[in-house]
RNA sequence: GGGGGAAUUCCCGAGUGGCCAAAGGGGACAGACUGUAAAUCUGCUGGCAAUGCCUUCGGUGGUUCGAAUCCACCUUCCCCCA
């Protein structure tokens, strides 16, 4: 359990892999399908998940915990059993949100204070209240609570974050380690992935990734990163920092990105990655395609009876034209969020199987020349 | 037959002498979105050789330095009384 098995690296840093974790074997790279509150946003089921081709499902922390509440989760069984997916999950410790919440928090060496988004009320989050919502689910994947820090932001503020990031790592460690070994854990196999933090200063990162590898995790996340920062800073800082990463270990590349991103995320040694964006995007009628991006509502799409993607198999394009699903989008039918973000996930998921073909078929450095650019951009 | 009310830019609708190319919605058109407080947010919506000019507030004519706003008549619609 939790074993990461390298099979192949050799094109670029790109590297071709497998996790197995107690809900079966995820085949890497991989892209993570996010449903935040055990549910992908447009009305996908988990039974939907199956049939787009999704291996990992990623929930949140702070968000279930909020509600319904993890000891509620726990109580019936766990998060696998309650939204009804029995493949891997990996959870997001609430990280993310002392970052998206700003307004309604304050950091301590303790921890961090929120005011709940949905009634205001006081909740306080440390590195044990993560692990122990998280053991509650019982995912197969628990994140470490860590700042995820705004950029840009000063140095020192990044370097003392870091630190207490660290701390906080040796606090998760210790606890989720406690909770998986009480008589009712949900899920006794459960992993920790470590974060790295640092913003964009190379020094800090490497430092601090020098720092966690230490702590001999499962896995390893580098955090901080599409939050503000040029596409090229990301990619340098990903260079710096993956060279320090335990190579017989995953690495996770958090909340990107664009379809390029990933390619480019894969060439620099990037096993895991996961996005709002097929999601929040395709609920917006922006849909990918391996031609590049199309945005549904358009004019032009209002006679067009070609699919979504012409080349694309999914379910959505094999039954329905891009006149309808603009239909569907100007009359506010659900159905066009449903059908958009499934064709979406759709893309990101057969994206990450074409990066493991091309990987395993040796022709990767090919795929990524035929396709980083095109698949970002706007037609 | 008599009395009253209303006509505004694609639609609804504010405006009742200058600050009005005209509030606010809607629709249309376009853009943004990267570990989801997002089925959200933003822009734009008379024309042009464009820090200004032209056309526009049912029609015609008038009052005024100046009219979507005041007056007269006309057209259409609505309501009430016969």
């Amino acid at each position: 359990m939790g074993k990461y098995t390298l099979i192949k690296q050799e094109e670029g840093r790109a590297r071709r892999g497998r996790l197995e974790t107690p809900h079966g074997t995820v085949q890497t790279p991989v892209f993570m399908n996010v449903g935040t509150q055990g549910a992908i946003k447009g009305a996908l089921s988990a039974r939907d998940l199956k049939e787009i081709g999704c291996q990992v499902e990623l929930s949140n922390t702070y968000h279930l915990h909020v509600r319904p509440g993890d000891t509620l989760i726990k109580e019936l069984g766990g998060l696998h059993r309650f939204m009804t997916w029995d493949g891997p999950i990996l959870t997001d410790s609430g990280g993310f949100q002392i970052f998206s919440l700003a307004q309604l928090r304050r950091i301590t060496e303790e921890g961090v204070k929120f005011n709940s988004h949905v009634d205001g009320r006081h909740i306080f989050m440390g590195p044990e209240e993560s692990m122990r919502i998280q053991a509650n689910l019982g995912s197969d994947i628990a994140m470490a609570f860590d700042e995820c820090v705004k950029i840009p932001s000063p140095y020192d503020y990044v370097k003392r974050s870091c630190e207490r990031t660290y701390r906080w790592l040796e606090r998760c460690k210790t606890a989720l380690a406690a909770y998986n070994g009480e008589d009712d854990a949900v899920n006794p196999g459960q992993m920790l992935f470590g974060i790295n933090q640092g913003a964009v200063f190379h020094d800090l990162r490497i430092e601090h990734m020098k720092q966690i590898a230490q702590l001999e995790l499962p896995g390893y996340a580098i955090g901080g990163l599409a939050v503000g920062e040029t596409h090229q800073e990301m990619y340098d800082t990903i260079e710096a920092v993956e060279e320090h990463m335990p190579k017989e270990r995953p690495r996770y590349l958090m909340g990107v990105g664009t379809p390029g991103n990933i390619i480019e995320g894969v060439w620099r040694g990037v096993d895991f990655f996961d996005c709002v964006m097929p999601a929040r995007n395709g609920r917006h009628g922006h849909l990918f395609t391996w031609g590049g991006i199309i945005n549904i509502k358009n004019e032009k799409y209002a006679k067009d009876e070609q699919p979504i993607d012409p080349v694309c198999d999914c379910p959505v394009c094999r039954r329905y034209s891009r006149a309808y699903l603009r239909h569907l989008f100007k009359a506010e039918e659900m159905l066009a969020m449903r059908l958009a973000v499934a064709h979406n996930l759709y893309f990101y998921n057969s994206l990450t199987a074409r990066i493991r073909e091309s990987l395993d078929a040796g022709t990767f450095a090919a795929f990524r020349n035929d396709f980083t650019e095109i698949l970002d951009k706007r037609i």
